[in-house]
DNA sequence: GCAAAAATTGCGACAAATTTGCAATAATGT
DNA sequence: ACATTATTGCAAATTTGTCGCAATTTTTGC
């Protein structure tokens, strides 16, 4: 069973670049969480890694596939890549931004697979995210705001 | 064939919203475009609409289902949702960001609304990014960053 | 190990993007 | 048309993301 951050380091030296105490920080932050906000992750990271520092780090993850940026609800959320962390995808209320994950679906796996092969692509990762109204606010009589 | 402004008449209706100028003129900027930046829109309704209205508009569609927020690559970009104009999935390459379409399915459409389903949520929408590599990248040596 | 070279980080200043308070306007119900 | 309520414009405040450069840390070649 393989120390997640054996494999970072191991995925950063594939790419000639070092594991820092700055990424390792960065990288712990993001470690076993839900997707967290930018802003969220600046807050972990307080008096350990400075804010300039942090985006630098979070763009040299995602250029390596090391994080992933989601669109849930309003703002963009980070999350560690499939690699990392299981990822899954998931729901957002329109409404009251209550946010569910939606049952892992191999089928749906292959199926984009072929479907980015169809188009001569090699299928990295992938981001779903479905807008909807969750079943209280479907309920709810109007529309609050 | 209905109007694409009266059918935004009814949906706000519908939530006891009014068709204002503001809004009339946002909708017009998103019709029958790809999708389009945050800077684009204001641009297109400069001299119009104030820009903290056109945010607020645009919240207001988000939250009623008009339009969606889709991240491309690096940035996130706006469209109108299913109703208003017909939606397509974006794949994009990861290392020179080129961007197609891919193909329509309608499987997959109804998939995501049983995923939804089985979860009580109403779908309004949904996004879908895959990131991958292009066959030029695919077949290029290394990566440069 | 050690010193020089290269890469990374912190910091403060910027620039861009988004939000908010409030007065002025426009829309709605009667 | 009038009073009420919601929407908009404007300017200021906040939040987010970038940049240059000096200080540190990491890597490389002895």
């Amino acid at each position: 069973m393989p120390d997640p951050v054996d494999q970072l380091k191991i995925v950063l030296k594939q790419h000639s670049q070092s594991l820092t105490a700055a990424r390792q920080t960065v990288f712990s932050a993001l470690q076993n969480k839900e997707p967290q906000t930018m802003h969220e992750v600046v807050f972990a990271c307080q008096g350990q890694v400075n804010r300039a520092s942090i985006y630098r780090v979070i763009s040299l993850f995602e250029r390596l596939g090391i994080v992933q940026r989601l669109q849930i609800g309003w703002k963009y959320k980070l999350e560690l890549s499939g690699a990392f962390h299981h990822h899954h995808h998931h729901m957002t209320c329109t409404q009251c931004s209550v946010t569910v994950q939606i049952p892992e679906d191999t089928h749906l796996e292959q199926h984009l697979r072929d479907a980015a092969a169809s188009q001569s692509f090699v299928m990295q990762g992938h981001q779903l995210e479905i807008q909807g109204l969750c079943a209280r606010c479907a309920a709810a009589p109007s529309m609050p705001l």
